[in-house]
DNA sequence: ATTTTATTTAGATTATCATCTAATTATCTA
DNA sequence: TAGATAATTAGATGATAATCTAAATAAAAT
C-alpha cells in the first residue's frame, strides 16, 4: 500500500490552481500553448513550466503540429479521477440523491 | 463552475505526502496525536501544523479526551473521495472489470 | 499546589515552488 | 537564407510552505 512517485507527482500536479484551470480548459478539447495562454496572465515561460509538471504526471500529452504544440488531456484513469473529484467536491450545494 | 476556497484548501491539504500518510493512518480508526506521532520522524509542532491544515480543510475532526486530542477522519464526501482516488490511482496494476 | 504529560502556538529558518526576463531551439514564410 | 512566430530552457527572484526550537496552555497525577 505504498505510494509510488508517479502517484505523488499527481498530487503535486493538481495542487496548483493554475494547473487545475489548465486541466479544466483541456476538458473542452485539445489546445495549443498559445490558446491556453490566452486564458492566463502569467508569462509563457511560466505556462511552459506548468505544462511540464502536468506532463511529468502524465495528466496531459503533447504532439507537434508545425511550430505549435498541441496539448490534450490524458483521458485515462487519472482524468476520470479528476472529473469525479470535481463532481464530488461540488456536492456541497445540491446533492443529487 | 468556479472553484471555492474550501475546495482549494482540499487540494492544498492533500498535496503534502505527510498529510496523506496521516489520512491513511486515520482510515484505520481514530488516533490521538501521540499515536499519530509514533509513525513519523518530525516534531510534534510540525505534526500539529499538518493536523491543523487537515482540520482547516475539514478532512479531519478533533475531540478532547482528557489531556489528549483524538483525531478522526471526516467521513463525508471528502473522505470517500480520497478512498476513490486511492483506489483509482492504484488501478495501474489490476483493473477490476 | 506542583509537577508531569499532551498538545498547540510563536517565531525563525530552510526548502520548495511559482514566476519573471533573457536566451535558445525549432519551424514556417518571404 | 533571413526574419518572424511558437514554445521551451536557463537562471534569478520572491512567495509560500515545511520544519525546527522554545514557550505557552491545559488537563492529570502526585
Amino acid at each position: 500500500m505504498q505510494e509510488t512517485p508517479k502517484q505523488a507527482s499527481l498530487f503535486t500536479a493538481i495542487a496548483d490552481i493554475q494547473r487545475r484551470k489548465i486541466l479544466n480548459l483541456l476538458k473542452e478539447g485539445e489546445l495549443s500553448v498559445a490558446a491556453i495562454k490566452a486564458h492566463f496572465d502569467f508569462s509563457g515561460a511560466t505556462l511552459s513550466h506548468h505544462l511540464n509538471v502536468l506532463k511529468q504526471a502524465e495528466l496531459v500529452r503533447v504532439r507537434r503540429q508545425g511550430q505549435q504544440r498541441i496539448y490534450t488531456l490524458n483521458l485515462s484513469v487519472l482524468e476520470e479521477l479528476l472529473l469525479l473529484m470535481n463532481q464530488l467536491l461540488k456536492g456541497d450545494e445540491h446533492e443529487k440523491p
